[in-house]
DNA sequence: CGGAAAGTTCAAAAAATATTGAACAAAATG
DNA sequence: CATTTTGTTCAATATTTTTTGAACTTTCCG
């Protein structure tokens, strides 16, 4: 049977392929997967996601890849972006080799990683290239050189308004 | 002459083409580079913005295509990207009849700009969604329907505390 | 008008990104 | 051990996104 219903009710073919899904996971998954591609990040990340935040148990990955029909590489793939990010956490059970699956549901928490893990290290880069602006500009001709520091103060000015920002969210995102 | 220099210092060849940058400006640019790809934009917004950035004076399309040697198609797809998120302006000239473009300066009004046209209409899509979720959830047998209503209302709740969140760091971006 | 300058549009090409799957490693099992 | 199970890696492939450039519109100007 291709439409097996068990006691949850309707169940849907996705795309083409593998293990029914329910309608409810169709639409979560759907959801968090127009939610990853808004932040940047690949289909199958918010997949997962999505299908994990359906889930009321912890899932393995070859039950994530038959649910959704991945291949293993971008599961694994996958699974290890969300894990770099703290937004999946493992489950270990008794008397199953297979790491599980279950998803960060606290939005602080998920802020609080992306931007650890993800947006940090970018932001730094950024600090750093600015340094360099900096010494260039410092050996332009006081005419240009006059232009270029109020630009770079420009600059420098969002960065401490960031900088203020942040941990004042963060402290926003209780719960 | 491939590298003239007028009387603001060095200048570089940037990749291949055309009109040559100073070292400031070539590391403007790369700095927005690496800012729009963050943002998930196209690397020629970022360019395209750097280069205004940089730039003491408002510059028109073809003076940008010139600097940065993109095409016309790109050119004016970025401005009209950047246009429409008020992140440049346009500045009218008395005899000239090109329009000439000016960078948002205030950090404000950029985030502002981004997330009245960007990102607002994305999260009024996914309140949608959301909306069409509840109705599949209703459908479902009682057992389930508890644990999806318990999920669901995880999102309603990071719903909430964005709504909160986001006029108090427009306020706190003052400047 | 006729033509040139400014700018837009969009199909095709190029470049960037994500996905696949087969080969590999590590750990458990018997 | 040999074998199976679990998971990772990465070169090749598929997909998506961006860029290009030629055709087109509109406005300006003599």
């Amino acid at each position: 049977m291709a439409q097996s219903a068990g006691k949850n009710g309707k169940r849907v073919r996705n795309g083409d392929s593998h293990q029914a899904l329910s309608q409810v996971e169709v639409s979560l998954v759907e959801f968090f997967v127009s939610l990853a591609d808004m932040a940047g990040m690949p289909k199958s990340v918010g997949e997962i996601y999505g299908l994990l935040f359906s889930s009321e148990e912890p899932l393995a990955m070859d039950e994530i890849i038959a649910k959704l029909g991945l291949s293993k590489g971008s599961a694994s793939q996958g699974l290890r972006f969300l894990r770099s990010c703290q937004a999946v956490r493992t489950v270990y059970r008794v008397g199953d080799r297979r790491d599980f699956y279950e998803p960060e549901l606290g939005l602080r928490n998920l802020a609080a990683g992306l931007l650890k893990e993800k947006i940090g290290p970018r932001l730094a880069e950024g600090a750093q290239k600015l340094a360099q602006l900096e010494e260039i500009i410092a050996r332009e001709t006081p005419n240009l050189r006059k232009v270029h520091e109020n630009r770079i103060g420009r600059i420098r000015s969002w960065q401490r308004t960031g900088q203020k920002i942040i941990p004042f969210a963060l402290k926003f995102l209780k719960g």
